[in-house]
DNA sequence: CAGCCCTACATTGTATACAATGCTGACTAA
DNA sequence: TTAGTCAGCATTGTATACAATGTAGGGCTG
């Protein structure tokens, strides 16, 4: 994608992402130039695209609407993630080597020190959230298959629109931390099934943490 | 998705499919353009939406080249089919209505009647792989989620790529209708785990068939 | 003669003007 | 009063001109 166009890809989505673009609200080309400053075509380029991500929804000479998210969407959006990621970890421990392997625990390691860290409770969840990320796409990566990458990277997207000011607490993260570790020797063990419903619990659990927040 | 931008969409992705454009060969807009008589606008508009679909590829500045598929990719592609269409399947026994069996069954009888009808070999496919996308798509639709859909809706298109300039037997074709009838009976029967079974192999099967020919 | 640079061209990226479309609201007729 | 129609406007769709970028080929230099 070239610049213009994946600069305001990118600035319509952190402003749908950190809520500044509400569900249902309309977006009009006119105002978007305004905001980010470059001409309508890459503007239009990037609402294309943000609609083939399920971000908005395009309707013919009406213009885009930022997407709202049902209870039933969530639910099947992390049925699938559980799906997807755990055949990516089956895969994962067909044919992870070790050097893949020992990013993995490098990373896994950062966790413990951000864990054990003595910052605040809200970096310490930013922090930890990016290795898990690195985490996630390393399992991805090493269970070879680009296709299943895309695929899971795009899920990952949309989980994030749901995301968007909820609060984790600590003891969820702990627990996410000991799923991960449990995979670590899974995937060690090069044991397909063992990695694939540890992942899929992670995920369910992850769903289930979300959930819950929704309820405060 | 307008009128023109549509239209040429349509337009180049046929000439993909059809094996008028070859894999790796490079896609100018220009060229583009006079083959379908509409301005660069909308033509780009139709490259960036088969980038996102995978069938082509975009380099920033050095334009569309049509993708090329290697072996792996296409066990990988219907490993992925296996996996979401069982799961589409599973989900769908679990909530399958009248209605919708009904309609599973007529568009097996349909086949039934291809198979049984007195027109050329060639006819009989085409005529074939028409209901037999039917039922998939009702399949889906039956497992209630649209992101399900959508998500095996690209896949099914990607494999639409490999099947090109390919034959089908009317052996396979057979054996085919088989694993229709059986998904029939166990969605009748609202058992989930003989549902995805059975959907399971019947796309192996379907991956064999391709392979099997492409050593002619 | 080989390697590099530099220029000209081919191609894509961006801006903007113009065309087409759908919506809103006022006016008319039953 | 209300339903229907039509004009004007707001907005998106398309075409095209211009800018930026990458590439190829020739000439220069060591």
């Amino acid at each position: 994608m070239s610049h213009a166009a994946e600069h305001a890809y990118r600035t319509i989505r952190e402003s749908i992402l950190s809520g500044e673009f509400a569900p249902n609200v309309r977006l009009k080309e006119a105002d978007l130039v305004a905001q980010c400053g470059f001409s309508r075509t890459p503007v239009r380029e990037a609402l294309r695209r943000l609609a083939s991500e399920d971000f908005i929804s395009l309707n013919r000479n009406q213009g885009a609407q930022v997407k709202a998210w049902t209870m039933d969407d969530i639910n099947d959006l992390f049925q699938l993630r559980a799906l997807l990621e755990g055949y990516s970890a089956a895969r994962a421990a067909d044919c992870i080597t070790l050097i893949q392997l020992n990013k993995l625990r490098e990373s896994i390691k950062k966790m413990d020190e951000v864990l054990a860290s003595n910052v605040p409770a809200d970096k310490k969840v930013e922090d930890f959230l990016i290795h898990n990320n690195i985490v996630h796409t390393s399992i991805w990566q090493a269970a070879g298959s680009e296709r299943l990458e895309s695929m899971l990277g795009r899920l990952i997207d949309q989980s994030l629109v749901i995301r968007t000011a909820r609060k984790y607490s600590l003891e969820r993260i702990a627990q996410s931390h000991h799923h991960h570790e449990e995979l670590l020797k899974s995937l060690t063990a090069h044991d397909a099934q063992w990695s694939e419903s540890i992942m899929r619990s992670h995920i369910h659990a992850a769903r289930d943490a979300l959930l819950i927040n929704d309820e405060n």
